[in-house]
Formats: structure tokens, sequence, C-alpha cells
RNA sequence: GCCGGUGUAGCUCAGAUGGUAGAGCAGCUGACUUGUAAUCAGCAGGUCGGGGGUUCGAUUCCCUUCGCCGGCUCCA
């Protein structure tokens, strides 16, 4: 495909904008230098907001508190218009310059750039400005001066472990927003902002969804009654579609014994996240399930399965439990106690392929339904590199193979990442940004290679010969806990009616309705419709706001021309015009709109047509 | 787990250079009986995250611990 005019504006526009924050990280680090001389450097790169800059302070660490002194030693850097002057060094020459500053993170980096032949000419790039002078590639800005006014703002401090290795040092990490225009960055900090109000932690104290206590326990919300009539709606679509789709339900425990995951290979190869054991009895262990695999292997393996058993699809929203390191539990997006909308697929070799296109298929009904359109495809690979793989290396190849052979076929997009997979084999997984633009699986799909070894799984074949099934272990809807925390985001705690905890809130204008109301209610929970009457003495104005803060779908009204009618005055969340229609067409819209699931919390999704 | 922040009523936040704290909303009570986003009044609510230290005296200073937030690592 030729390129378009635009398209090169574009990347011309990406190309200034790269360019401007590279600059500002190496102008922030000049200016750190200038306020702690003996800062060592690491990395400094442009990242999708701004930029950052990885530094070691040894001991004189940095506080929130300096950023402001920083910030402001950047702007008279930049009021002095340095020019940025490259120069190239060639590799024995730039190591020394190197070792001689004690730079021993750039040194390292230097040392690993030229064994990788990754210098080029020989030569390894330095960009000065001022007294400051960085190991760099490029490109930066002519001088500091071209820097837009208003356009940067430091943003916060972490830490970050050298070359990511949790056992190499931990630096800090000052992270800086960074814009083409001051407005640019204005319109950002303002969205953020705007963004935090749809924070699923907010809105679920605000909408009484779910808490958490540290006495219980961090990382193990409690789901208040609302929440769960979330989960209850997810979970019964669930089964539906499983149950459309030949997929049979079973209910195994969350405690089992430590052989069991011997067996399964959990032991060795994902100890670290499991909670630890817990002896029981004399000379017995037990482990809380981070998974469910193992379990329904068993079941497969409870009898002798013959190819026409194939392909067996055992479904089971399951409670696993993960110790996950506590610095990285976060509202429900990460937690250590979770229910899993899990299954596995036990099939012959020739019904992979037909088996993944139909998990794919229900994704993309999912997906497509909720209207969760902002993700990725990501193809989890093994990496000979890491212990945390099984070593068979070939099985990894060949089932890779067949995973991308699938996603090709489909004409799906995809990233491959390597060192992603399961320890059991590789993943499709779809990746969703929250918010904040923190990434995390939500839905994934595997292929593993390995459990039916393990477990010792065997089908009889068409020629009686007893074969090795295949496995796809798959969870399209992800957790409860993850999936309701995207969605409460992407809603912004605006549920469609078929999911919302309270469904229809009933308004009566004056006490003399109630009875009306009180009979309109009743009609509504017969029909197991989740109601509520506001009978408060609050205003008629009030009731209303208070129905809509709650974010409640449906707002029936009813006064004298209601009761008179046998009507319904209905203001919906999503829409500003409110509606009156005889209270049975009413009843039988919401049937409706519950059967098909409709996504009425979009406003310009059309209602049923009775 | 590591680094940096942070912790005052159910929620959102004030506050005092160390002399035991206030507001709005929510809650409760009463009045008002209301047609599409806040009626009025009153009441109640906090050992200022926990523990230890310094001090005549700590919510304020120091230490420690826990929770929460952001990031690193990790992951559904």
């Amino acid at each position: 495909m030729s390129k378009t005019e635009t398209d090169i504006i574009v990347e011309d526009k990406d190309a200034a904008l790269h360019a401007l924050r590279h600059s500002l990280a190496h102008i922030m680090a000049a200016a750190v230098r200038l306020l702690r001389p003996e800062a060592k450097l690491a990395f400094g790169p442009p990242v999708e907001h701004g930029f950052y800059y990885d530094f070691d302070f040894g001991d004189n660490p940095i506080g929130e508190a300096d950023l402001e002194q920083v910030e402001q030693t950047m702007r008279a850097i930049i009021k002095a218009r340095e020019p940025f002057t490259r120069e190239e060094k060639n590799c024995d020459e730039a190591l020394r310059y190197l070792e001689a500053q004690g730079e021993v993170y750039k040194r390292e980096y230097a040392q690993e750039l030229i064994e990788q032949g990754k210098a080029v000419n020989g030569t390894l790039s330095f960009y000065t400005s001022g007294d400051f002078t960085d190991m760099c590639e490029g490109p930066h800005l002519e001088h500091t001066g071209h820097v837009p006014k208003n356009c940067f703002k430091l943003d916060r401090i972490s830490g970050s472990y050298w070359r990511g290795d949790e056992k190499r040092p931990m630096l800090t990490r000052i992270y800086g927003l960074a814009f083409a225009s001051g407005a640019e960055l204005k319109e950002y900090l303002a969205m953020r902002k705007r963004a935090m109000e749809r924070d699923h932690r907010k809105l679920g104290e605000e909408l009484d969804l779910f808490i958490q206590d540290s006495e219980v326990g961090v990382g193990l919300p409690l789901w208040m009654p609302n929440g769960t009539v979330l989960r209850d709606e997810l979970e019964k679509w669930a089964r539906e579609t499983e149950f459309l789709a030949g997929y049979q339900r079973v209910t195994t425990p969350s405690v089992t014994r430590k052989q069991l995951y011997e067996r399964s290979g959990h032991v060795p190869y994902y100890q670290d996240s499991m909670y630890p054991s817990m002896p029981i009895d004399e000379h017995d262990e037990y482990y809380l399930r981070p998974m469910c695999c193992p379990h329904h292997h068993k079941i497969y393996a409870s009898r002798l399965r013959s190819y026409r058993d194939l392909p067996l699809r055992l479904c089971e929203y399951g409670d696993v439990f993960r110790y996950e390191k506590h610095g990285s539990l976060s509202g429900l997006l990460r937690v250590r106690a979770m229910c899993m909308n899990d299954a596995h697929i036990y099939c012959a070799p020739d019904q992979v392929e037909s088996e993944f296109r139909g998990v794919v298929a229900m994704y993309q009904m999912y997906y497509g339904h909720l209207r969760m359109g902002n993700f990725r495809v990501r193809l989890s690979l093994h990496d000979t590199d890491n212990a945390k793989f099984v070593d068979r290396y070939d099985d990894w190849e060949r089932s890779e193979s067949i995973v991308r052979g699938v996603l090709d076929g489909l004409g799906i997009e995809y990233e491959e990442e390597s060192g992603e997979a399961a320890f059991y084999g590789p993943k499709v997984d779809i990746q969703v940004k929250n918010l904040m633009g923190r990434e995390e699986t939500v839905s994934t799909c595997q292929l593993d290679f390995m459990m039916p070894d393990r477990f010792d799984l065997t089908y009889v074949d068409a020629d009686g010969e007893r074969k090795r099934p295949y496995i796809l272990h798959r969870a399209p809807l992800s957790t409860h806990e993850r999936m309701i925390s995207f969605l409460i985001e992407l809603y912004g705690g605006a549920f469609p009616t078929w999911m919302a905890p309270v469904q229809v809130r009933l308004v009566p204008v004056n006490a003399a309705i109630l009875e009306y109301a009180n009979e309109t209610a009743a009609m509504l929970r017969n029909n197991f419709f989740r109601v509520e009457i506001d009978d408060s003495s609050e205003s008629f104005n009030k009731k209303i706001r208070n129905a809509v803060t709650r974010k409640i779908p449906n707002i029936w009204i009813l006064g004298e021309k209601e009761k008179d009618a046998a009507a319904v005055a209905w203001r919906r969340y999503a829409v500003k015009e409110q509606q009156s229609m005889p209270r049975n067409a009413a009843l039988a819209l919401l049937q409706q709109m519950r059967e098909k699931r409709t996504m009425d919390n979009f406003s310009d999704v059309a209602l049923p047509t009775p």
C-alpha cells in the first residue's frame, strides 16, 4: 500500500512528538543532575503520554516534594535555548568515557549494544546540551528552546528495577507528561480527571457493588447484593451460551491435595502464584486451587472415553485463589480470590481447529454484545530461556503453530509475544486497557499439550487404539472480578436493564398514588424484575435525582394521569426523552429487553419492538 | 515483595508553629405532599489507621506496623 500524504504528515507529527518527549527526558535528566550531581543514569525513553527517566540516587533519594524544583530547573534549561549536539564515539572511547563518569548502568548497556553488534559503524552516539551529556540514540530537538510553553508536567515518582529484573537494583523513575502543546496537556489532564470518575473502585463503593476489608484480607473482595446481581446475570448468560454450545457444567472443590498439583505441574511451575500449602491431619498437605483444570481432568479421566465422547466440554464458574504480590493488587482488577468463567475442551487432534474457532466465535459474540471494542489480541508464546515453561520444545513449536494457524485462518489480527504463555501451553489473550491505561488480560484461550500426558488422559479411537486428546482451556468472560471491573468503567456504572441491580425505580408523584405504585411493583416483582418504590418524603425532583445518581436504568413515574390510564411515564437513564405507555406494554417491553439482553445503557441502541 | 506517595465522621474534604477537631452529602427524627437532577429544621455520628517513643500534654514531632493510591515485577 502506498503512503498517502496524510500518513506522512501523521508520521512526521508522531516523530516530532517522539523527539519532543525524548528531549524532555534528557532535559529532566540534566535538571536532576544539577540538583543531584551524584545521580546515575539508566534509561529515559519517551512513552505513551510523555516520558520517564530512571535514576539511581544512592543514599540520597528524591521525593515528590523535589519535583517542583526539578521542573523549575527544566524551565530554566528550556529558556536558555541550549542546542543538542550529537557526537559519535567509537566503542572503546564510549566505554572508557562512561566508565570515567561512573555511569555503571549506561556502561552495561553500551557493552551489551556492542556485543550485540548494534553499535552503528562501530560507534555509539552521545547527545550534549549545556553541560549535560548522555549516551542516547536520539533524535532530539534542535535546541531546548523548541519545547512548547507549558507542554509538560512532572507527574509522579515510582520505583523500577534495573532492566525490569527484580533481582537487580531498584531505581527511581520520574514520570513526566508531555504533549505537542500546552492545550493538549491540559486536555489530557482533564480527560484523566474525568476518567477517575468512572474508576470501578469509586463506583463500586458509590453503587454498593463490593467492598474490601482488611480484616478479611487484602485482595479478597466481598460482593454486596448489588454486585452479586451483576455476577449472577453474567453467569446466567454464560450458562445459556455454554449450554447452546454443547458444554456440560461440573462443580468441583476449591481445596485439593498437594499430590494433584504435583502431577499437574502447578507445584514446580506455578507455586509462586499459589497460597502456601495447608498441613492437614498427619502427613497431608492441601492447597487452595489456583486453577480448575486438574479437577476437570480428573472428571475426564474418571472413565474410559471414546472418540464418540469428543469433544467433551466441561465448564464451571469456579472459585480460584492466587497469591498475587501485595503491591500488584488493585480493586477488582487484580485480586487473590476470583471466580472464573472456566472450561476445558477435550478433543481429538483433528477437532482442535474447529473447537478453537468455536471459542473465538464465543469471544466475538460476548465482546460485540457488551460493546467492548477496545482490545488487542495477543498470541502468548513460550520463551526458551525461561524456566517457568515445560521444556518440551518440539511440543511448544507444534502447538504454537496450530494456534497461529487458527488465528491466521480466521483473519484475526494479533501480536506475538514470547514469554507470556501458560506453563503448559500457548495462549491467545484478549488484552484490554482500563481507564488508567493499565492493560490486563481479560479473556484467554489456551492450547494444552502437557496435561493429557501428566494425567494420562486417553480416548479410544475408531481404530481401537488409545490416543491422547488435546485440551483447550478457555475463559471468555474472564473472572467475575476482572470482567466486572472493566464493565463498570466502560459503562460508567450505568448498566443495561438486564444486568442492573435495580432495574426499575417507581416514583409516585404523591402519596395518593402509592397504592397504584405498590400494585405496579408487585406486577414487576412477580415477573422477576428487580424493582424499588421511592416512597420517601423527599421532593419529586430529589427523587428523580436520587434515581439518576444511582444510575438506575429505568424510572417509571406514576401520577394521577398514569393511574387513571393504567400507564407509566418511562424515563430512561440513557436518553433524555420520556415516554408514556400502557403499563402492560411497558412490562412486555421490559421482558423483551431482558430476554434479548438489550444494551439500553447506550443511547444509540434501539429498544426491541414487540 | 520492591520504590514513591497517602491515611481526619459511612462518603467528599477543612483544620491547628504540639493544648484531645469542623463542613457538605449520606443516616435518624419531625414538618412539608411535591410532575422530571438537591424542601426546611433538629439530632446523632470521630480514642484524627494501629502500636510504641519524646513531652506536663500528641491527631500534629520521631520510630514501627497495617491499609489505600501510583509504578516495577507478576498475572484472569
